[in-house]
DNA sequence: TCATATTACTTAATATATTAAATAAATCAA
DNA sequence: TTGATTTATTTAATATATTAAGTAATATGA
């Protein structure tokens, strides 16, 4: 009977994995501050240009557009983003952080920041640069 | 204005870019057979026993109990899987395999291997193994 | 210019994730 | 033995993921 190799040598477990464990430690955080995993990726991503059109926004924060919507209906909801229609394409939407969101997101880096020390602490500053490394080739050599 | 470190340099980005990354050369093989990534993380499990708990298969899988519960009734009703309770202790669920099951996981080890193995190539079977190593380091030093 | 195609986004439908609460069976302590 | 606690799973409610289809604005070509 045909099987599969052992799930310790499967890279798309080891993977989720790695990730879920590395999230555990941020997302009690996060929650603290009302946010969820993918609201926080979105702001991140704000916090870096003055605006940005959906279709960028979903790339850089890895969010598909139909999730996108939904995600930024609930954070205009909570005043955190504003949405603006481009006058020159009125089919593109332009996403600007508020007042509100820089102020949330000046009190997440911090503790993020605290938690990602704590990281390179437990996992040695060496392992999770070449961690990264290996992650990027991964990324550059599957990517096509 | 305190700043976030670069999304390249980011830990849980890049571990999430990998995993997309590289679950979207298997995706298209698994819809195929008309599985979705979680139900075949579930048959998967099945499969290296006889019967398991559905706790055990939980943690097995890395699907929390309430969407397992969902997950199974779907594939229950695929006639993929069988629940049965425990007569000792009526409490726990027994899941197991039907033949049906059993053939469709046949089905896909050979593919899933063929696109493994293209990954082996494409990456390189030294810094594969390394890589895995790494996150199988990086999992035991963030568990705690 | 006008039908067609493309682009950017949204809606819809179904599946899964997450957290909290509910349920029922088993265990434990007085 | 029985009331309280714990355990194993399910329900519920809300958020996100995924794929397909829809809509409106823009670009393109005869």
């Amino acid at each position: 009977m045909a099987k599969l190799r052992n799930i310790n040598r499967s890279l798309p477990m080891q993977l989720l994995l790695a990730r879920e464990t590395t999230m555990s430690l941020f997302r009690p955080m996060l929650r603290s501050f009302g946010l969820t995993d993918q609201q926080w990726r979105v702001l991140r991503v704000l916090a870096g240009c003055d605006n940005i059109e959906a279709f960028e926004l979903s790339q850089q924060s890895m969010i598909l557009p139909p999730s996108l919507t939904r995600i930024l209906k609930n954070l205009e909801e909570d005043r955190l983003v504003k949405r603006a229609t481009v006058r020159e394409d009125q089919r593109k939407v332009l996403i600007t952080l508020t007042p509100k969101g820089s102020r949330k997101y000046e009190q997440v880096v911090p503790e993020s920041e605290k938690i990602y020390r704590s990281i390179e602490k437990k996992l040695g500053k060496r392992e999770l640069d070449d961690l990264l490394k290996q992650l990027l080739t991964l990324n550059k050599s599957l990517e096509n």
